[in-house]
DNA sequence: CGATTGGTTCTCTTGTTGCAGAACCAGAAG
DNA sequence: CTTCTGGTTCTGCAACAAGAGAACCAATCG
């Protein structure tokens, strides 16, 4: 494997970051940076390994985590015994999708809130109310617009593979 | 205070588990459930602590986070020294939309992975190019809803205060 | 002045996370 | 069989996060 330029590096650092950020462990977003940017896009675990200097069990414990969640998969090559990791891009879509509304499960709690209410505090429940609409609306938005991207953007259905997020 | 029923006890403890799961410490996201859920909406330090059973170190703490953010408030009253909080709820949407988008932040440094690569890999540029465009899509999305919800919606201007996220 | 109230900040303890190192295991090769 | 290769699992440690308790500070009251 060609070794990375500097400039290379510091976006598989920043890659890393960003989904550290998202509570994704570092090792793990670096090995999904490594993914993305890498100029050969299918790694053995070594190769990896030596990239990013982890541990053999750091590696191996965030590329099972990885594939668990879709982000990742491999292959294999006849009379080969390695192991080729690459990036998965299968039904990524609605994953991301999916995560995304999971962030409007305040929404089912704030509604609970509302009806426990009795008497008094209207400004108060006018204000969750609104928050809940909020909420209804983006979330609708949302899928509507996802529909709508799955009808005009049929999936080049090529190797297709099976994965999910960033 | 009234004390809590069972059933709000449990709601504030949900509401505090979904905040945790979004990286913000326990005894933040319970302040938020008892100040979503109370039957008072204006509760002193010493209320929210002893209801929380936090200790005033906690408490103070997670206060003034809460207030950095803009999701907590606090008004006086005259010829009380005491701090009296409360959930803040304006400008809300506007916060979590931008969270909302900061979330796609990842496609910034997809698109640079992209404009780094050179000749070959086609495919997996292909799936990358697929990424970002579906970003871009919902991005706008969010963007062009979270506008037309403003033109549809004027805050009721009423006592507006200052604050943010759930 | 000293005592009380309302809240903040410092220090220490506990629990959790992330990883390295080493032991381990399965399949292939000799 | 032994040895090597590719990868997994176990153990232990260092770093960090969350919060308790106590010391502290500022304003008010007597």
């Amino acid at each position: 494997m060609q070794s990375l330029t500097e400039e290379q590096r510091d976006l598989i650092e920043r890659i890393g970051v960003l989904h550290d950020r998202m509570g994704i462990r570092p090792a793990a977003g670096r090995i999904l940076g490594l993914l993305l940017v890498s100029p050969d896009p299918e790694l053995t675990f070594d190769q990896i390994r030596l990239a990013l200097d982890l541990s053999k069990s750091a590696n191996s414990t965030a590329l099972r985590y990885l594939q668990d969640v879709g982000s990742v998969e491999y292959r294999t090559r006849p009379g080969d015994r390695k192991r080729y990791f690459r990036k998965s891009f299968t039904d990524w879509e609605a994953g991301f999708v999916q995560r995304s509304r999971a962030y409007y499960g305040i929404r089912t709690l704030l509604a609970e809130a509302l009806d426990q209410k009795g008497e008094g505090q209207e400004e108060f429940k006018a204000s969750l109310e609104r928050m809940i609409g909020f909420l209804t609306f983006l979330d609708e938005t949302i899928e509507t617009a996802y529909q709508q991207w799955q009808s005009t953007h049929q999936p080049p259905d090529g190797d297709a593979t099976a994965g999910n997020a960033p």
